[in-house]
DNA sequence: TGTACATCAGTGAACGCGCGTTCACTGATGTAC
DNA sequence: TGTACATCAGTGAACGCGCGTTCACTGATGTAC
């Protein structure tokens, strides 16, 4: 990269992009300030006029990460129609973009989420995505999808087994392709008889 | 710590049980061979006569943290009698055992698992606790107290979703109290009506 | 039992490296009059 | 429209640090004769 001016316009945002790149390709845990800054075509230095040190501007990687993985999630709960089939079919769709995120993308998953960033405020209990499964778990129970009684707390038992499934695939302790029979089998313990007749 | 003779004795041993210390105090990534050589009282050099690199004390910490997951889930297995009761609690105690391992000692659990070691022959598909909840499925099954037709993948099910919160409770993503409320919903999931009657 | 000697398990100084961060500075920009 | 000046956003050299690892060495140990 080479700048024909002198003052770059927009560097913040350059060294988040950029460093979103590194933590991609390399993992946050080989990523460099001085890195970043020479990447982006500018001294160590200059980063400090927009980020108080290199955690912020790794917390920004973070935040990038969470956008993008509700984006996906967004994007997977958007399809179907308004059947009982679409609505199993969301939610599917839904736990496989987790997992499918985890996969294409592994070191911006794993920077998401991870130890390094403090949970105070904006938790992910606020993101969109986890207001996404809700609804879908909502929508599933009200059409009677669901087994009986199985509602109440059941968002946490489903992220937990799609956060599972991913990172244990990650650290390959499994194949990503028993993704499948994971949510097969994640299905078959949720839904009724009918419900899995439909699906 | 001093020594009172020139040669350690047991220096390799000496050196895991500090880097164990150290990992669960600090989490692996603040662990250095420095660090822990001084601690055992011995210059930093001293380690190369047992270990390749840094890199290799620290498998040998991962190897001691799997270790400690399969004693914690043996002795879960074993408790209880053998009615239909007991079965039921067995899943439950093993599942606790685990989340409850990832609680008591987060970074010794985190090290245990991670990208940074080769996973290739001794995976934990051979490992005593995988075998262990697997043979508690079975029986459960062979009891009749599991959903029909869930067996088939449930031990991916189960681990995956208990590595999950584990994660997720780590990450400080939920409270640990709501373990309880995750284990709740994934036994309704799982056994039958008459089975969650007996439990 | 004593002695020569190979081997093992330490020492400690040093190498080389890359890192985050600071600091005095300077070039560019925009605003007031 | 031009000019003084405050402010912003860069530079580049340097600081200080701790790290993993190497290397020539030496003290301790054990074994063969």
């Amino acid at each position: 990269m080479s700048r024909t001016s002198y003052h770059h316009g927009a560097l913040a945002e350059a060294l988040v992009d950029v460093a979103v790149g590194q933590v991609r390709a390399q993992g946050s845990e080989r990523v460099t300030l001085r890195g970043v800054a020479q990447a982006v075509g500018v001294s160590p230095s200059a980063a400090y006029n927009h980020f108080a040190d290199k955690d912020a501007l790794l917390t920004a990687v973070a935040l990038r990460g969470q956008t993008e993985l509700d984006r996906r999630i967004a994007t997977a709960a958007a399809t179907g129609g308004d059947d009982d089939a679409a609505a199993i079919a969301r939610l599917r769709a839904i736990a496989t973009a987790y997992i499918g995120f985890a996969h294409d993308d592994p070191n911006l998953f794993r920077h998401a989420f991870g130890p390094h960033l403090k949970h105070g405020s904006s938790g992910p209990h606020a993101s969109e995505a986890y207001a996404t499964l809700n609804a879908t778990l909502d929508d599933l129970d009200a059409r009677g999808l669901l087994r009986p009684g199985l509602r109440p707390g059941l968002e946490l038992v489903v992220w937990s087994t799609v956060h599972g499934f991913a990172g244990i695939a990650l650290d390959g302790l499994c194949d990503w392709e028993a993704g499948d029979a994971l949510l097969d089998g994640m299905q078959r313990s949720m839904l009724t008889d009918a419900a899995l007749a439909v699906a």
